[in-house]
DNA sequence: AACTATTTATAAGA
DNA sequence: TTCTTATAAATAGTT
């Protein structure tokens, strides 16, 4: 028997490197999201616009009603009608949307960190139950702790230099505010921020035991 | 035998009535169309944003590599009304050059955050199948991971802390030189995705591997 | 561009 | 809002 086709497979989530596939699946998707995004207007009564710009840099729209006004009211944005356009408003507040939307999307980025915590969490959890009473090791088991453990790190090094830098943008948000713009503060401290500035080392991390849980040694002490 | 529910229906391409069900609905649909959005951007290296407003007129976005950048670029591809810009001049064009390059670092970095998660979980994933089998008693290896949970938790409330000062300090901010906000806008600029739901759960994390084993977490294995 | 085997996305229900 | 489950849809690999 011919088999009529091996059906749809699992990708890799990264870039395609066959050109003429990528040039596929570029066709086919696009086309998916738009029918995905019209479909979202239609039944939610929504408003919404999609710009795709392919690899080959040609520009591709979709929009309800249509992307033009989308656009435009993208950009003209704020909670509040009106406010804008107060005598003083125009300058500040060009600045406060920008500042206020990446706030937003600090807090954003914590709701995915919050999740990813709880995930790992549950993980470690279940991790801890079936080993409670089975036990031993194994220098794998060891070394990846250790990788474990520089992940999270890591993971902790981001998330304070982002933090950092959202309150170097509320500075300047402050500063704005009160003076015209400068010069701007590039340090942190000052709100209390538990992590300390600078050192990347043995911040405020309270109970990591910091390099290797195994105590310096290596994976070998097993 | 019961069902246990009736699974997805097929349904009508119109505008739901029931309003709590729309609300549900654009809340998934939205979600499904920026990872859609997303997905196209990873395989294929394209540009794209998405601009969404819900029925209730709140605005939510994704972008790659941001909104803003989209928009730009479409505005200069097709001409049709330069919103904010000459008029206000220089002042303002450094400004937005700024946030841009910071957006993008933040981008970025989410990024690699988001791959980190990946790691950890295929660690973990590592680390349990490895145990599976394996059956000792080691303390040790319970207290790590304790410790690796509790400098989990801890991050995670520092963060949080911190970011709701900011949050607070802003909106105060805002109330101060303004008129009383709303409540922001929940933008999702172009920022890294939660998680990739799909590849093997309901809704993408853990369903270990268990492959043929007693599948029921838990000790009981043995 | 069409065709399917599969993977994903989701409508319902809890 | 979140999780689960049964199904509808999207789509990767072929033809």
């Amino acid at each position: 028997m011919d088999r009529k086709g091996k059906g749809r497979q699992k990708i890799d989530m990264a870039k395609i490197q066959n050109e003429s596939h990528l040039q596929v699946t570029f066709s086919k998707r696009r086309l998916g999201v738009f029918k995905k995004a019209n479909e979202l207007a239609t039944l939610c009564g929504a408003e919404l616009g999609v710009l795709v710009f392919s690899p080959g840099g040609k520009a591709y729209s979709f929009g309800h009603p249509n992307v033009d006004t989308i656009i435009a009211k993208f950009n003209s944005f704020s909670p509040f009608e009106g406010q804008i356009t107060s005598s003083t408003g125009d300058r500040r507040n060009a600045t406060t949307r920008e500042l206020d939307r990446r706030l937003d999307e600090a807090t954003q980025m914590l709701q995915n960190e919050k999740k990813r915590g709880k995930e790992l969490k549950k993980m470690l959890q279940h991790e801890r139950q079936k080993h409670w009473f089975v036990a031993p090791i194994e220098e794998m088991n060891v070394e990846q702790l250790q990788q474990v453990e520089a992940g999270m790190m890591e993971l902790r090094k981001q998330v304070t230099q982002r933090v950092g830098q959202l309150e170097t943008q509320a500075k300047m948000k402050e500063q704005r505010a009160l003076v015209p713009p400068r010069g701007l503060p590039n340090y942190f401290g000052g709100v209390g921020w538990p992590f300390e500035a600078g050192a990347s080392g043995s911040n405020g991390f309270p109970v990591m035991p910091t390099t290797g849980f195994n105590n310096g040694a290596g994976p070998s002490s097993f």
